[in-house]
DNA sequence: TCAGATCATATATCGTATAATTTTCTTGAC
DNA sequence: GTCAAGAAAATTATACGATATATGATCTGA
């Protein structure tokens, strides 16, 4: 297994070269840096579950870290299940199955790493799993200022459209407000990983220059049902939703 | 703010006293020990969101533990996003919405620190939208060993009934193989959480004495449906199924 | 051949020193 | 008097070396 690609780019840091310490740390913290590192050479495969990495002292070397931070790197990568360690056994990669395949970061590094076809199957699968029930939920639980906020959020969307950051920020807060009303903790906490992954699907989509199609129609839509508390129609316009986001995805990535 | 307490039983480990070493460390794991003594104070609020640690020096002398254990422990809850740390802020409580709370740990700290009737409502809700949906799919996508497995965890929960280990382990076992039939890796992320809660639950049912009801009958005819691939019919057993148990569990916690 | 003791090694923990960062305070100018 | 730029202080971030502990592997003896 090749670790000198995983030491790219990062060097020594020394108390005697105050200069050099201006390498290129996008991510500030270094620890969470060598986390993303790692983690990404997990996700894409090359580090297989199974693969056990080098001893502490000598992997922290090949790094160009020190052990302290390797170990923070290895407990972020443990606390989301995807390494475990043990003394004198070393640090192995785990099995997909023990995943926190719905932390947002896992889910983040996942998408980075290019998301295949399987991937981005399972995801609409779970969003129309979750979403149109909690459209539903939300339409017999919404209050007032959750629907001004989504009303906001259709306007922004409708005046930058989906091509911009601003545009699609919009487009992510109108559906966590969903399910913000849906007033259940745990299906907020979904909505910040599947946020995360319509984020990305969405600039996926973005990047092909035509806009495939106006979304703002089945948006609206949406809005008006759970304005009005009609929790069936507000069902099925989230699965019209969903569908159309899905099959624009799909045609995106087929390009 | 009282961190005495959090640093209960905790002593200092040196090398000169060899008989101390034998505090309870029942994880075996000193970070992991911290970070849940620490999880589980923020989890019963008694550290509420916006709360500020003391300087990592200080607080690590208070809980008689090295600031890199100390450490270790905030990169785990910093990584499920419980709490984050700035230079020179400090590390602080996060907010509850920013919590990973489909992470198993925060589910299971949750769960031990007393579940709400709140929480309680939210996870069951979950399990509605989540389970019959599985339960459809399952009927579809299952393969033989999947429905030989599960068959063997019916005979299981029979054989032991829910107030053993063992019997509580094959229905874990039971609902864990219907969401792997499924075959949608995210579906089965939310299976290892659902399964921790739901571990719980079944705790604090069979804690009554007297098992509220057997259902054994419910099972089997879910079992019968995804055997047959019945969708439509799977999707109403798991219903009835999860009402039982929704039933039940409020039942239990009235006494 | 197998069980138990021993050994080697890797993780776990500790303590201290230094760097980097950001809040806060201070100072000066307008 | 107010605001802004800069200095200072405090705290996290990083680094490194030493020791402790646990466990897989090996060796030995019955």
């Amino acid at each position: 297994m090749d670790f000198a690609s995983i030491g790219l780019g990062m060097r020594k840091m020394t108390a005697r070269l105050p200069a050099e310490t201006a390498l290129p740390l996008v991510s500030g913290r270094l620890h969470h840096a060598v986390a993303r590192r790692l983690a990404t050479a997990i996700v894409s495969g090359e580090l297989p579950p199974g693969h056990v990495f080098p001893a502490e002292v000598e992997h922290a070397d090949r790094l160009g870290v020190s052990r302290s931070v390797l170990r923070e790197a290895f407990r972020i990568l443990t606390a989301k299940g995807m390494v475990s360690s043990r003394p004198k056994a070393g640090t192995r990669v785990n099995e997909r199955k023990n995943w926190n395949l719905l932390d947002p970061d896992v889910l983040a590094w996942q998408i980075q790493c290019g998301a295949s076809d399987e991937f981005l199957r399972d995801l609409f699968e779970l969003r129309m799993v979750v979403e149109p029930q909690a459209a539903e939920m939300a339409a017999q639980r919404r209050d007032e200022r959750q629907l001004t906020d989504m009303a906001n959020a259709l306007e922004t969307m409708e005046r930058c459209t989906l091509t911009s950051d601003k545009g699609r920020a919009a487009d992510i807060r109108f559906h966590e407000l969903v399910l913000e009303a849906t007033r259940n903790e745990l299906m907020q906490a979904l909505s910040t990983s599947i946020s995360t992954a319509i984020a990305s699907t969405t600039a996926i989509k973005s990047r092909v220059q035509d806009c495939p199609r106006d979304p703002m129609p089945e948006h609206r839509a949406l809005y008006r049902c759970i304005a009005e508390g009609n929790a069936k129609q507000a069902r099925k316009a989230m699965i019209a939703l969903i569908d159309l986001a899905h099959a624009d995805t799909r045609v995106a990535l087929r390009r």
